[in-house]
DNA sequence: AAACCATATCACCATATAGTTATCCGGTCA
DNA sequence: TGACCGGATAACTATATGGTGATATGGTTT
């Protein structure tokens, strides 16, 4: 509703937004098109971990772990924090988690909409 | 806030979702993560259109341009209608305007901070 | 029917990227 | 100091995917 996205739009009236305004918003969603990111995010949302505790909760490896992790800090989802030996991971936009909502939103209703077919064909 | 994305994790405690739920998120995030689909989706907002209208507004090949709408009716992102030689597509899930809303806005909230950051420096 | 048109699909190539292994780096502790 | 540990990075492979040109399909027009 904030408008941002339609605004490219109507500012001239056809061009839509610019190639690196697109190219912006689709590497966000690329970021999170990625089910071990997605799987990170959703072990932060219970608060700052170490790389450690993501790996043994995702049962990735270290090296995996550490370079989702990177592309998330990189793009400024996540927050880092060094002590000692360990690095401390956060949420730093939590943004991210409204917009999973969304999906899981629309994706739950598409899924009851597909069953209500299925079961408006059993009774036939 | 609809908690759909949460509920996964307060289910079990620790668990969080299942892979398969995981992937079908991730699947949704990937179709937006491409500058070309995003494009389209602009495009259709203002209404239904034929794939040659969005050849035309594109400037990609018709080939390209069918297989990219092809993956978003396969979605169910948009529906399609058959008239004559011409296929019209429509936004089907208009949720998808909204994902883009709340990444525009994340992302313009970021280059200000560091617009920000870059003044506060010039002025020393 | 034949020519033509809009769209969908196929086969192909080039590129991007997730995962792995090995290695490097910095800090800690004996 | 040297051994050790957590984490980051590099090199590499395998796979997925976007773009393209050619072709198939289904409907229209003459």
């Amino acid at each position: 509703m904030s408008g941002v996205w339609v605004m490219g739009r109507s500012g001239s009236g056809e061009a839509g937004m610019s190639d690196e305004a697109l190219e912006m918003i689709a590497g966000r969603f690329r970021l999170l098109a990625e089910p071990m990111r997605l799987r990170l995010l959703q072990a932060l949302q219970g608060g700052e971990r170490t790389v450690g505790d993501l790996v043994e909760v995702t049962g990735a490896t270290q090296a995996n772990v550490s370079k989702h992790l990177g592309m998330l800090y990189d793009a400024g989802i996540v927050a880092r924090r060094k002590e000692g030996l360990n690095s401390y991971y956060r949420i730093a936009d939590s943004s991210i988690f409204d917009l999973c909502d969304l999906v899981c939103t629309s994706l739950g209703e598409k899924l009851a909409a597909q069953h209500e077919v299925m079961r408006g064909l059993g009774r036939k």
